[in-house]
RNA sequence: CCAUGGAUGACAGAGCGGUCUAAUGUCAUUGAUUGCAAAUCAAUUGUUCGUCGGUUCGAAUCCGACUCCAUGGUCCA
């Protein structure tokens, strides 16, 4: 049984999927106008991982994440595409290809699995009209000068809820009204844009009923998930910066609209913060993930591998801020490390006892505790604990500190099973590999070991200095020698 | 100013009425192992859970106020 925190309700409560066996979940994707920064990688990164538990359960997943190409406004209302166009004096498709293929590199360095569907706000034009047009007919929006406004007010007489998401409260919408304060085309302070008319020097437009024009940012997400997933799916996710207003508009729209709200189920993941501040370009606390990757920053040390950083956000539950620091970082780093060896030294491994033996119950109660951690709201932190325990065991086994025969040979077959599909499909974590190391590794293989041979002969004759020299020197290549009691093993860092 | 979350040990971060003198990772100390290291295993120290007050037989966990942080909104610019 799943359980997951439903920000729609503010409670966690048992997911039941619509059809049982099929979820559908749309995920708020980026903006294409500008690189995707580090604090985008969590949210991702996170539903990368909810998307994993929901496949390893069994289900078949429908993952919709959307690429944002047009509407999306800054605040000083220019189109972000457009701008990020105009500055660099490009079309506003070339920006959106340049930073689409940027963020798909980014997700794949992070281990996370494509979407199974990856709309366009762009290709999605005429979804978006026929959207505005249902939306008039029920009476809930208005047109104004080329532009097309959702009429909040008239939403709120229809009984709708319309903040319960976010919050907001009914009557201040209400009172804020009394003001008559309303600006420009709309009528009403709260109303929002669904259409929009361009401006002479609007780049991006397209023919509608209204105008030459362009949707409303929060119509395309609306619009494509019911194309995808129908009226009514599973799950709806994003940044909880995105509550308010993006998602509460989006239910208000797809009510609005067909007469259902879209997801049943609402996540919202935590931001990321930098030294326990948020991140801002202006004031320089601030870091890229190339930077991150590179250790080129004042605020880290050294570079950290995409799989330390997977590992370190998945030390905190997804719901929660994570402060990123250098120390924090590394001390991921380490843990990190220190699991995927146990990993692979498990898959070596064998268990000599027989059936029942005494550390099988231990290894599957550790394993099963991490399993029902994440059926927790994807309680990755706790699950991590738990795969801990059986690093620790592992580890104990492997260097003789307990014994091999406490182990059954068919447990402990099962175990490694269960531990790897938690570590590799569940939490998406793999060993760190320079990338390309898969060719070479027979060659590195057969020439490391003639290294350690001959490491291993001059310290049988006592030669420390010329051991160490190998050690030391295969250290200074990021090779890092460890002597076991079965003789010694290495690992590229 | 409003709404909603949050504040836990050296750092990060779980826990969210009794099993908590607080999981896990990192750090530190010690022991085992080692030629010495590293790695590994084991043990131990580090705080009592933002501040103050309340509820309760019992609070990190519930309530209130305050301080600070985050996200969104709003006002002013």
């Amino acid at each position: 049984m799943l359980k997951l925190q439903d920000t729609l309700s503010g409670k966690k409560v048992e997911f039941e999927p619509l059809k049982p066996g099929f979820v559908g979940m749309y995920v708020c994707g980026p903006t294409v106008y500008s690189p995707a920064h580090i604090g985008n990688c969590r949210t991702f990164v996170s539903f990368d991982v909810i998307y994993r538990t929901l496949l390893y359960l069994g289900n078949k997943v429908r993952y919709v994440r959307n690429i944002t190409d047009v509407g999306h406004l800054l605040d000083d209302g220019e189109d972000r595409m457009s701008k990020g166009a105009r500055l660099q004096q490009l079309e506003p498709m070339e920006v959106a290809q340049e930073h689409t293929v940027g963020f798909h590199d980014m997700m794949r360095i992070f281990n996370n699995l494509p979407p199974s569907i990856e709309p366009r706000a762009t290709g999605h034009i005429i979804e978006q009209i026929e959207m505005v047009e249902q939306i008039i007919e029920a009476g809930l929006a208005y047109e104004s000068n080329g532009s097309v406004y959702f009429d909040v007010p008239a939403y709120l007489e229809k009984g709708e809820g319309y903040g319960s998401l976010s919050g907001r409260k009914v009557d201040d919408l209400m009172a804020e009204s009394r003001d008559l304060k309303a600006q420009g085309d709309k009528r009403h302070p709260s109303d929002f844009a669904i259409w929009m008319k361009a401006g002479p020097d609007h780049i991006m437009r397209w023919n509608s009923p209204w105008s030459v024009g362009f949707p409303g940012w929060h119509l395309e997400c609306s619009a494509m998930s019911r194309k995808y997933l129908g009226e009514e799916f599973d799950i709806h996710g994003g940044g909880n910066d995105l509550k308010f207003p993006h998602h509460e508009n989006e239910i208000a729209q797809n009510q609005a609209s067909c007469g259902h709200g879209g997801a049943r189920y609402w996540l919202h993941t935590n931001m990321l913060l930098l030294n326990g501040k948020k991140m801002s370009k202006s004031d320089g606390n601030h870091i890229t993930t190339e930077q991150l990757i590179s250790g080129e920053s004042e605020h880290v040390s050294k570079g950290y591998s995409p799989m330390a950083i997977r590992f370190f956000m998945l030390m905190a539950h997804y719901g929660s801020p994570l402060d990123m620091s250098d120390d924090a970082l590394a001390a991921a780093e380490k843990g990190y490390q220190r699991l995927m060896e146990a990993v692979k030294r498990s898959e070596t491994l064998e268990g000599t006892g027989s059936e029942g033996a005494p550390l099988d119950l231990e290894i599957h109660k550790a394993l099963d505790e991490a399993r029902a951690h994440m059926l927790d709201d994807f309680n990755t932190p706790r699950a991590i604990a738990s795969l801990f325990e059986v690093a620790s065991l592992i580890n104990s086994i492997a260097d003789g500190h307990r014994k091999a025969s406490d182990l059954s040979a068919a447990g402990f077959a099962e175990a490694r099973t269960k531990l790897l599909a938690l570590v590799h499909d569940v939490l998406g974590l793999q060993a760190s590999t320079g990338g390309d190391a898969d060719d070479s590794s027979e060659r590195i293989n057969g020439l490391m070991e003639l290294v350690i041979d001959l490491r291993a002969q001059s310290r049988a004759d006592r030669n420390w200095a010329m051991s160490d020299q190998i050690r030391d020197q295969l250290a200074a290549l990021d090779i890092e020698l460890k002597d076991g009691k079965e003789g010694t093993t290495f690992s590229l860092k």
